[in-house]
RNA sequence: GGACGCUUAGCUCAGCUGGGAGAGCAACGGCCUUACAAGCCGUGGGUCGCAGGUUCGAUCCCUGCAGCGUCCACCA
């Protein structure tokens, strides 16, 4: 098997094998009957159109992260996945592909439309989920759900018949909504994005009625005048004063409206009188029905001018009638100053065209006690938001909510189930489809023609994915979830509104924790998208470095509660660090014989011990680390102790006794670095799930690591040899330094002379004398000896060394190494001095900390002493 | 306008409940040492944004300021 494999690493060699043998294997699988604890997470559903991006991958690295982990913790695990419809997206999507063959969708007509996008989705549609694939992610994919599933659209229309039935979805006409003339469909506030957009503000004179004077206006949207139902100024405001109670005429259409007061007016700003338009402006319809003024809609869902006003506008466009209507004023003699004007535009998300506030007929959820619930359910600790600091913007958002809009003008969703009756009005909603009016009994109802917000059925998704409404045993065992993750960016949308479903349907919350984790941004800060041309796709990431440098190259840029900015050449690191693993893992099944011997207590050298004991101490820290969603921290302590430790250290001490050694000293470093190896390999397989797969086998011969058990229960108790290698590489360290400074030959061999009254310490040294002499390349160690004169010093822990140089020894050099040195040592001694002096230091500070700082200064005080009379000698 | 976050080595960032700052990359010097040149050994580099305060002691806690960023609300 070892002479396989290439010095090189070739992920696209195992990868994607490594994953059809999991699926094969059928590994993914969660069993609601096991009696393992349960541990589950639903997949944010990506949208039915998407294709992977960095925040998908970022998203399900971290959640196979944690499915991995729980594997291997001993849970039954269950990890959903599944898509989300995409309303308004979908529908665009293939709208534009019938513009293409010129057509629209009222050609093919409602249901022709939906079949056509059923094929669509047959056809492209969750392309995604075969990209998760190249992630490596092990979601359980027979359970794989779609929000227009039968079973999910039944949980749909069960949530919708209740929250209907106790009075918290209901319809009205009262409210504005955010229309988009280009979407052809009423938004929730929350799908409107504020663009800044170059604007100008208008001044406009409406002629005040009976008198010869106007009063002057500021707008940005002059075509809106034509519902204007009164101008506001502020009631404190002394030059208008006069005015209130008055009315003006508005100019071509002359009709007359009264000049109001209303706090809501800024001095300041425009003119300091303000137009009214109740049926399309947010703030002014609050206004509106303050002073019980007449909304007058004069723009269609087309965004149109209606008929009715004034001929010549009649059927402009919105933006064309504003040039018309200033046009017009201009003529009259009424415009006024014109200024550039640069402010914030609400817009659609999906399509960017300003959003038309209207006043129209619309579903809703009463939010506020479905949210009162959810904003407890935090506080009481239910469920936990990490990092903790988003807690704040969450109990913000739930306690100012407004109304939901669920209702969609589109075709492609969740149909609203409610019939109205043509003969008495009254409107039956049904679980399943009614014949005839549940109050009169005529036959004579029609369904609503609207369908439902995607997010109502994502709402959903925790327990509707599990079966609900039946009681399944899949809800048994997995709800609510163990942990949900996802960006910030859809807190809000989703998140929370999950949080109010759950609690409300279920009974529970829908998670016990969630994880947010941080935006995926350029190398720059920017945001990835596409017109700025500067989106990194995951899967050339993948093809170019491999799966598991990807994600690890992710998991260690994921730190709680900031932006990643990904440099793709960061990824490259991990590459090399991915190889390492590879030629460390070559190196040891060369070297092990045929099969790992088995590890033998009685029989480890100390570096064993030492190697078993940073082991045990690593996997317990990634472990917490992982527990902590602390993923960043769980990957620098598995790359530092993997290549540093165990292969730069650990590896190159026992190549002696591999390749000289014999008996069980030969066969225990063998056996200790398969074992480490080994336990590594189940350590770090969460974050690189496809190199440990390939060499735990290799290695192992046994089937799968996945079902392994996590080595963070390992306890040697080996503390002691622990401190004694540690001893010997400080010693190491100290000899390379004076061979690299003094630039002696990498080859050459060197005489080593240690003084030290530590007996510990030289006891330390003496066992670990062959480690030191292969390492430090040093022919002979002399202990307690007098070393000739042209030495070079250095000066460790309590221990001093000389090293022989035999004429080769710079006098300047050493001195100038020997000063460095003695400045850092001094400046131990003079702070740590001043501080022992310090009698309210001494007093206050805990006594742990005080030794601490006394043996530093002993140390730093001795180091000083053997320096100097280095320096003394040199000097002679 | 409201809220939150960030500012640490040339670059990208760690630094968990206060006890004298770390990593990776880059730079520099030296190595083809038979697992790995995608490697090995060594070195240099930081007034921890600025100013105060609390404390025996502050990168860490408090206040103010400056710069950057995000979210919410949106002045017509």
């Amino acid at each position: 098997m070892a002479k396989e494999l290439s010095s090189r690493i070739n992920p696209a060699e195992y990868e994607s094998s490594v994953y059809e043998f999991w699926l094969e294997k059928n590994l993914f699988h969660a069993d609601e009957k096991s009696e393992k604890p349960g541990y589950s997470i639903v997949i944010p559903p990506p949208n039915v159109t998407g294709v992977l991006h960095m925040g998908h991958a970022l998203d399900e690295t971290i959640q196979d992260i944690l499915a991995r982990f729980k594997r291997l913790k001993g849970f039954e695990v269950l990890w959903l996945p599944g898509m989300d419809h995409a309303g308004i997206a979908t529908q665009n999507v293939v709208e534009k592909q019938l513009a293409k063959e010129g057509k629209t969708r009222h050609d093919l007509g409602r249901e022709a439309f939906i079949e056509r996008v059923w094929e669509w989705k047959a056809k492209y549609g969750g392309g995604i989920l075969k990209q998760l694939r190249a992630l490596g992610s092990s979601c359980d994919w027979e359970r794989a759900r779609f929000t227009m599933d039968e079973g999910l659209s039944k949980a749909v229309r069960e949530v919708f018949y209740t929250l209907y039935h106790e009075g918290l979805i209901y319809r009205s006409n009262n409210y504005m909504v955010n229309w988009c003339v280009r979407c052809h469909t009423a938004l929730s506030d929350l799908e409107v994005d504020f663009q800044e957009r170059d604007d100008f503000l208008y001044h406009l004179r409406y002629p005040i009625e009976g008198e010869d004077g106007f009063v002057t206006i500021a707008t940005t949207r002059p075509e809106t005048y034509l519902g204007d139902t009164a101008v506001a100024v502020h009631p404190g405001d002394e030059r208008f004063a006069r005015l209130i109670g008055k009315n003006v005429i508005l100019p071509v259409i002359n009709r007359k409206i009264p000049v109001i007061a209303d706090e809501f007016v800024e001095t300041e700003f425009g003119t300091g009188c303000v137009k009214i338009t109740p049926a399309h402006d947010h703030n002014d319809f609050e206004v509106g029905r303050r002073h019980n003024l007449e909304t007058i809609t004069c723009i269609d869902d087309n965004g149109l001018i209606m008929p009715g006003f004034c001929d010549s506008f009649t059927g402009l466009d919105r933006n064309e009638a504003r040039k018309v209507v200033v046009e017009k004023f201009r003529e009259l003699g009424l415009l006024g100053e014109v200024t550039p004007l640069r402010h914030n535009v609400g817009c659609c998300q999906r399509c960017s065209s300003v959003v038309e506030p209207m006043v129209s007929m619309q579903w809703f959820v009463k939010v506020k006690p479905l949210a009162e619930k959810a904003v407890q359910a935090v506080r009481e600790g239910k469920t936990r938001i990490i990092p903790k600091t988003w807690e704040n913007t969450y109990f913000e958002w739930m306690n100012n909510i407004r109304d939901w809009c669920i209702s969609r003008q589109i075709w492609w969703g969740h149909r609203i189930p409610a019939w109205y009756c043509d003969k008495c009005g009254h409107i039956t909603v049904a679980k399943t489809d009614p014949d005839k009016c549940e109050k009169c009994g005529s036959a004579e109802i029609h369904q609503e023609t609207d369908v439902l917000d995607t997010w109502f059925s994502s709402s959903l998704w925790p327990f509707s994915t599990m079966g609900y409404p039946e009681k399944t045993e899949t809800l048994k065992k997995f709800y609510p979830t163990s942990a949900l993750v996802t960006g910030f960016d859809i807190l809000f949308f989703w998140v929370a509104r999950m949080m109010m479903m759950g609690i409300k349907f279920m009974g529970d919350v829908p998670f016990r924790d969630v994880y947010l984790h941080a935006l995926v941004r350029d190398e720059h800060g920017q945001k990835m998208s596409k017109s700025k041309g500067n989106v990194i796709d995951p899967l050339i990431m993948i093809e170019k470095y491999g799966a598991d440098a990807f994600r690890f190259a992710l998991a260690v840029f994921t730190a709680q509660g900031r932006d990643i900015k990904l440099n793709p050449d960061r990824i490259e690191g991990y590459r090399n660090f991915i190889n390492k693993i590879w030629n460390a893992a070559r190196f040891i099944l060369m070297n092990m014989g045929d099969s790992a011997p088995a590890l033998d207590r009685e029989n480890l050298a100390d570096e064993d011990k030492w190697i078993l004991t940073k082991l045990e101490k690593t996997a317990k820290k990634v472990s917490s680390s992982i527990e902590g969603y602390a993923f960043n921290e769980g990957a620098s302590e598995l790359y530092q102790f993997f290549w540093m430790t165990f292969c730069d250290w650990y590896l190159e001490i026992i190549k002696e006794r591999l390749f000289k050694g014999e008996g069980k000293s030969k066969e225990q470093a063998a056996a200790t670095a398969a074992f480490v190896l080994e336990k590594s390999m189940i350590a770090m397989h969460p974050y690189i799930p496809f190199v440990t797969e390939h060499i735990y086998k290799a290695l192992t011969g046994r089937e799968t690591i996945m079902y392994e058990t996590y080595p963070d229960g390992l306890d040697f108790g080996f503390e002691q040899a622990e401190s004694a290698i540690d001893n010997a590489i400080e010693l190491i360290n100290l000899v390379r330094n004076i061979r690299g400074e003094y630039n002696i030959a990498p080859g050459a061999w060197l005489e080593l002379y240690i003084t030290s009254s530590d007996s510990g310490k030289l006891s330390d040294f003496e066992k670990a004398s062959g480690i030191v002499k292969k390492a430090a390349r040093v022919s002979e160690i002399h202990v307690n000896a007098a070393a000739p004169e042209d030495s070079a010093s250095g000066v460790g822990t309590g221990f001093e060394i000389k090293i022989p140089l035999a004429g080769a020894i710079d006098t300047e050099e050493e001195r100038a190494r020997l000063e460095k040195e003695k400045k850092a040592a001094e400046k131990d001694f003079a702070l740590y001095g001043g501080k022992l002096k310090n009698q309210r230091y001494l007093e206050k500070a805990p006594a742990e900390v005080v030794e601490k700082d006394r043996k530093t200064f002993e140390e730093a005080k001795a180091k000083l002493e053997k320096i100097n009379e280095a320096l003394s000698r040199l000097r002679k």
